[in-house]
DNA sequence: GATTCTATCTCGCTG
DNA sequence: CAGCGAGGTAGAATC
């Protein structure tokens, strides 16, 4: 039961095990040689091989092969499965209804069908994110600079939310953008939009600074800064253990 | 066999199952009670819970709820996974030698474990991309406006590549940013960044037109178009049927 | 529901 | 290898 399945269940059975499976809540794995079809907001198509289509109760579908983060098809959360069978065998059907999206598993073989009562669980605490740099830079301003004081976080502009928002030692609002990891040229596109609000509404634009805080930026990025007379920090993500 | 496990292989035999089915290339779930650790990147910790745990023989480690599409957690592509038995039970390891990254899955109950020689196959063949509305904008230009002629895809500026470049009826400089789908103001940015680039090249900036070519703008998107002088125009992603 | 932005984004491409 | 941008991005937070 636990080695390489020789000989699957035939098309009936495998059917009447996902939709028992999926009507009790739980979670259906299927091994097995197929083709599958989307079509939606694109279209795919996904020729005849060997690969494991993943059912959840919530609507979710996902087509893995052998490599890769990604699913190779897929249908995300807040629609139907409806397996059936016809002349050819077992056809899986994930639809969203809302979005008229559909993706088709049509099973040549059928290795393996597996059904599990996953509890949802609550997701994962994770640090090292955005927000907890954030966190830092507020409860170490001098990250950012000596005599830097933060006054708010996402703090509105008419172009969005701002990361912190504070002032500098010489009284000058200072808007800082935050990066986790190393910045591009879209993090100044944010953080120059954020400046550019804020001096229209502004009588002296030049005691607006925008300081993009990451651990490192690009080129481009750096010269796209420069122009727009922004500037960088360096800061760590996270420390943990140092 | 296809119906609810009551009752799992021992954490050795599981052990075993995972190790061989690896080391054959191909893919092994695992169903059963779990905590997941994972440092790296960021760092992140989950609770005991019933969740399926997939591993791919490229490195691929994917730790599945029973909602939503996204693993609660994983390992990319590139890394190796280890499955060993402590007290405690089976633990399989999935580390990335290059970046200093684990992620850790320690079972209390392992309920199933499945291995399938599943073969990479070739990715899908997808119709609607960016790339598709690329080419119709290629093959029919007064999608854009009547007169305009393309004359070069992916043309480099300082600033990075543009979508479609050509020349309107008047003569000017057409630069076209294309979007799939709703624009927002990070392709706004991209548009301005490379007609900026080229203006600066230009002894005529003003002949140099900026184009967002997308189903539709977000109202930021607009305002921020107005504010640099560039313009959009509505093209839809794809047709199919019509 | 629409908008905006983050993400342990992943992935592919290009220099 | 870095850098840049697409993605059927998904997901969260906010309005």
């Amino acid at each position: 039961m636990d080695a390489t399945v020789r000989s699957g269940p035939d098309a009936e059975r495998a059917r009447a095990t996902v939709e028992a499976g999926l009507s009790a809540g739980e979670v259906v794995s299927l091994f097995g040689r197929c083709r599958v079809t989307y079509d939606g907001r694109a279209s795919s198509r996904l020729e005849t091989g060997d690969r494991l289509l993943l059912l959840k109760p919530d609507g979710t579908a996902l087509v893995h092969t052998a490599a890769g983060h990604q699913p190779v098809n897929w249908q995300p959360p807040g629609g139907e499965h409806e397996p059936t069978v016809d002349s050819e065998g077992l056809v899986v059907a994930s639809t969203r209804s809302g979005a008229e999206e559909t993706l088709l598993v049509r099973f040549e073989t059928v290795a393996q069908v597996t059904r599990y009562p996953a509890d949802e669980g609550s997701g994962p605490t994770v640090e090292g994110t955005e927000a907890d740099l954030k966190e830092r830079v507020l409860t170490e301003p001098e990250l950012i600079e000596a005599g830097f004081e933060p006054r708010a976080t996402e703090r509105d502009t008419p172009a969005g939310a701002v990361d912190v928002y504070g002032v500098d030692a010489d009284g000058r609002t200072v808007i800082v953008e935050l990066k986790r990891r190393r910045a591009g040229p879209d993090a100044v596109g944010q953080l120059r939009r954020y400046v550019e609000a804020l001096r229209r509404d502004s009588h002296d634009a030049a005691s607006i600074r925008g300081v993009l805080a990451a651990p490192s930026v690009t080129n481009q990025a750096r010269e796209l800064l420069a122009e727009e007379g922004l500037e960088f920090v360096a800061v760590e993500p996270s420390v943990e253990g140092t």
